[in-house]
DNA sequence: GCGATCAGGT
DNA sequence: CACACCTGATCGC
């Protein structure tokens, strides 16, 4: 978890990622992502107080981050004093002082992160030197060469300071495993699991964040361009539409690392009859840190995250080897690195330079922010959906609550969110035995309560569609002959068609 | 009643 | 396999 106070020694008029304490003096804000631990004090009344007397004090980021925040109505005060920037566009910010009057120039550019949608890097660029704020990031090896705007003709640039993400910055983590080996992996899996039968089922065991898209959207268009079926709905509980249980294997993605000697690289771990963790990282690797740093030679490294059992001097002392060395009189550079273009200027709008999940395009994000999406056999949920769906699949209708929860009204985004896979293949005779109920992990997901109050309200809720309402049981059942018509019932850019 | 903080869970 | 973020208890205002 970051522990950076939210302001840079160059720049301390500018808070980053930080919204208390002396952060509520900043002239300009700056946010590098939506997860709340970077997100501390920004609906704090005393800012929303300041904001309103203030004409200049604006909170910069990215267009989807600004996307995922709105989404949320208590940062909606916001709204008027965010300005989304384009990726790879250096603006120019005026810092003002509004009781003096006094002015700073800046310029801001905002780097790909890799870490979640709309995760960016801010570089800085002023009259205290470039210095570069990571946020968090997942960068693979050699990326930073490939980030033209790290550089000033085809060299590095010279950088003063890196802030940096440090989660990993420990030999222990040397390797991760690359995004592309994990999810080739995890592809594996699934692809052997729902191969079975009609009934074997896949559940993505995702912890609330924002970030596995990379994999839902992955393993989403692979499985529709196999399958090449229409839509096909899944019930998120224990039993299929005809009353069939399902066989359910749930998959968590976790972190998972291996040492600099480490050759056995087990990307996918069983953990019981039912139950695997596949390794997912949002953080780079000490490897993938070490080759960021190496490249960038910046002459100062501050730590953002001091890892688990590690002390603030030891990874101090870890980053000095990183650092450029201006030590002697006599200042010996080493050399700095040079720009490889790897691609021709196919540069579209909101594209970005490396291969990178954290840049999906607006509708996708639209579309995952409204309660679920449906890509071939693959049914994306949110945990208010899920519920839904339980309902309205569920073999035993004695038990069924009337529905109490309005369906434009997402419940719980910030719940777990999941990922079903089904198997389009019809094939019988497989012992068709419901998810091990003493399995690790097991059965949680089959059987869903009220929400309640918190979960309800929780931060990623979804502002209501003004006239919608509560459905009733006809609604429910006319929902369940259109989704068992394959017919398309949910929108990808919206909740207006639930 | 609200926010901050911590412990404990997944 | 150590992330992100939930819930609930407690405390101060």
């Amino acid at each position: 978890m970051s522990s950076f106070a939210g302001r840079m020694k160059e720049y301390p008029n500018m808070s980053l990622d930080r919204f208390d304490r002396e952060n509520l003096h900043a002239r300009a804000y700056f946010l590098s992502h939506c997860h709340k631990d970077h997100m501390k004090g920004l609906k704090g009344p005393l800012l929303k107080r300041k904001l309103k007397f203030s004409l200049t004090v604006k909170l910069y980021c990215s267009f989807v981050t600004k996307e995922l925040l709105l989404s949320n109505p208590k940062y909606a005060f916001w709204e008027d004093h965010i300005v989304a920037l384009e990726l790879e566009s250096p603006t120019l910010i005026t810092l003002i002082d509004e009781a003096s009057g006094e002015r700073e120039e800046l310029v801001v550019t905002l780097l790909p992160a890799g870490h979640c949608p709309g995760s960016v890097m801010f570089l800085v660029e002023g009259a205290q030197g470039t210095v570069l704020y990571t946020g968090d990031f997942r960068l693979a090896k050699g990326d930073a060469s490939r980030i033209e705007l790290l550089h000033s003709g085809s060299r590095v640039k010279d950088i003063k300071s890196v802030y940096l993400d440090s989660t990993f910055y420990d030999p222990r983590f040397y390797q991760i495993p690359s995004r592309e080996t994990c999810l080739h992996a995890i592809r594996g899996l699934v692809q052997d699991w729902v191969s079975r039968s009609v009934y074997h089922t896949v559940w993505l065991n995702c912890k609330a964040a924002y970030g596995y898209e990379y994999l839902f959207t992955n393993l989403g268009d692979e499985f529709h361009t196999q399958q090449g079926y229409a839509y096909s709905w899944l019930p998120c509980g224990s039993s299929a539409s005809d009353g069939t249980p399902l066989n359910i294997i749930s998959i968590k993605p976790s972190t998972m690392w291996f040492g600099e000697r480490t050759q056995r690289t087990k990307v996918i771990v069983r953990t019981g009859a039912s139950s695997y963790r596949a390794c997912f990282s949002f953080h780079s690797s000490y490897s993938e840190i070490k080759d960021f740093l190496s490249y960038l030679q910046p002459i100062n490294i501050y730590p953002s995250v001091i890892p688990i059992g590690r002390t603030h001097a030891d990874v101090t002392e870890l980053l000095k080897s990183m650092c450029r060395d201006v030590s002697s009189s006599a200042v010996i550079y080493r050399p700095l690195g040079t720009l490889k273009r790897t691609r021709p200027e196919q540069h579209t709008h909101g594209e970005t330079l490396s291969p990178d999940h954290s840049q999906l395009s607006l509708p996708t994000i639209l579309s995952t922010l409204f309660h679920c999406f449906v890509i071939g056999s693959v049914v994306y949920t949110r945990w208010g959906l899920c519920r839904l769906t339980s309902e309205l699949f569920v073999d035993d209708s004695a038990k069924l609550p009337s529905p109490s929860i309005p369906l434009s009204a997402g419940q719980g985004l910030s719940q777990a969110e999941s990922m079903l896979i089904q198997s389009e293949d019809r094939c019988q005779g497989d012992a068709l035995t419901n998810l091990d109920a003493g399995g690790e992990e097991s059965g949680s997901h089959t059987h869903q309560s009220e929400p309640t109050e918190s979960q309800v309200s929780s931060d990623f809720d979804i502002p209501s569609t003004p006239d919608s309402h509560t459905p009733g049981p006809d609604d429910l059942s006319d929902l369940y002959r259109r989704l068992a018509a394959g017919e398309e019932v949910v929108t990808r850019t919206g909740s207006q068609s639930l």
